[in-house]
DNA sequence: ATCGGGCTTCCGTCAGACGGAAGTCGACGC
DNA sequence: GCGTCGACTTCCGTCTGACGGAAGCCCGAT
């Protein structure tokens, strides 16, 4: 470790694209909902001609990157999944976490969520939901918004100012009680920050609320945890509590 | 979806390799015991000439597929993360039996895996683990032998013969009470066929027991979930019956 | 100041990528 | 059955972008 520099920045020349980048933008043609697509579906995505496609991805399945599905489809492969959680992507804070919200669960018997903010979007690690949990729109690896869910807000109150005026200018609205005003969304980031922890009141999924509190590392805010619940009448500070030893929980096992 | 024949299998010109292969192989250098690697680490694990895995490696960070950490090394990166959970893994199932793995949890409070098998080894796709619970070796992504195991034994009572005669041929010693003998395990596979269920007692780790059960798919077992304990005394016969209303809940998710 | 280890850039050579065209395969309709 | 169609696979002549040795750079250690 030492001539540590910086990758040239792509030049991107707008030519072709370099071999790597072409095998790789066909993985890209993957998302949530294109888990399993024909050849010539991938070269469409990937704006390559079925000939190339075909080649690259003969070296994708070979290494295991890819592999076919029983009707000839192709599908991420199981290596790129082994890759996957090798990634640190907060792989120290999951790991960390996981007993704490498996105890938090035990608990509450409400979905548990662990995010982190990935730019203007909270980014869910994690995330336990028991059966007769509410049904709710997440998932691990999913990316909501910053200002209808618990942790989002959370997050949010402890962004950079610059990171708030982004998400203020395009506030989605989600259902009829999600918050669409920068100024009442900016008065309760406030609050966040004054009371720590944040409740949303279905605004992001008519029948689910939530209650959320910074995860601390050395006093800096690295993550959120919160739970979803059908309402929050007044248990609201119960849920704070428990949350909060969850947290700190964590929070001391970061450093150990 | 049509002319699916095959894709030509590498001919392996022993060549330089395709430079996608080559790409791969500097993603390859990355596994659990390596997962922070410098340029030079990378290009030596991949057996490439630094220049060349710089080239390759510029790409792979500029798409995401790895990151540099504050310290300048290279890590897998959250492109792959994602990528890695769309992978169908088992994806269905373990979307479909989470919920239930946490109700059991909540019940048990034990350590809960979720395993399938892959080739010879049992593959943990989820493990539940609360603060309280047995320390134990297993972890998502993890392959663990299959004769030590709880949830290997019974993936092996319903593998193939084949599969069985390959595992027998080297049972690793990994506690004292590790079976080792072929025909012991062999009468035990049995059993587990015969009750429906299979035991250990600190045969893969000490201190660690426990109970595993099949999950079936209109009658086949697809996988096969299982709970660790400090012991298990005259308490098998409750356990068994938890996870076996868990693992029929999923195997009628499954269907559904 | 000097050294060494690792990262980055250069650039002339040429291996290997490229992709249009043609061949194959299976499904479907008549 | 036969023809059509869509999708996959193979071929192969062209030529581009990959290759990697050598040199330069940067930083920390001596």
């Amino acid at each position: 470790m030492s001539g540590v520099t910086h990758v040239s920045s792509p030049p991107e020349t707008t030519g072709r694209g370099t071999v790597t980048m072409r095998a790789l933008s066909l993985l890209g043609a993957f998302d949530e909902r294109h888990r399993r697509l024909t050849l010539t579906e991938m070269a469409a995505r990937a704006s390559l001609p079925v000939p190339t496609a075909h080649r690259l991805v003969g070296d994708l399945v070979a290494w295991g990157a890819l592999t076919r599905d029983p009707e000839g489809r192709y599908v991420v492969g199981r290596r790129l999944w082994d890759l996957g959680l090798l990634s640190p992507v907060q792989r120290g804070l999951r790991d960390v976490a996981s007993p704490y919200l498996h105890d938090l669960y035990g608990t509450t018997r409400a979905t548990v969520h662990l995010a982190v903010r990935d730019r203007g979007h909270a980014l869910y690690l994690d995330r336990l939901a028991g059966h007769s949990s509410v049904p709710a729109v997440s998932s691990v690896g999913a990316r909501l918004p910053l200002h209808a869910t618990g942790v989002g807000k959370v997050l949010l109150a402890h962004a950079p100012e610059q990171v708030r005026v982004e998400v203020m200018a395009s506030l989605q609205r989600l259902t009829a009680y999600t918050i669409t005003q920068p100024a009442r969304l900016r008065a309760q980031l406030d609050q966040v920050e004054r009371n720590g922890y944040a409740v949303t009141y279905e605004e992001m999924t008519l029948g689910a609320c939530s209650v959320a509190v910074p995860v601390r590392r050395r006093g800096e805010v690295v993550a959120a945890i919160g739970i979803v619940l059908p309402r929050l009448e007044a248990t609201i500070q119960r849920h704070v509590a428990a949350l909060e030893v969850t947290a700190r929980g964590i929070g001391r096992g970061l450093d150990g």
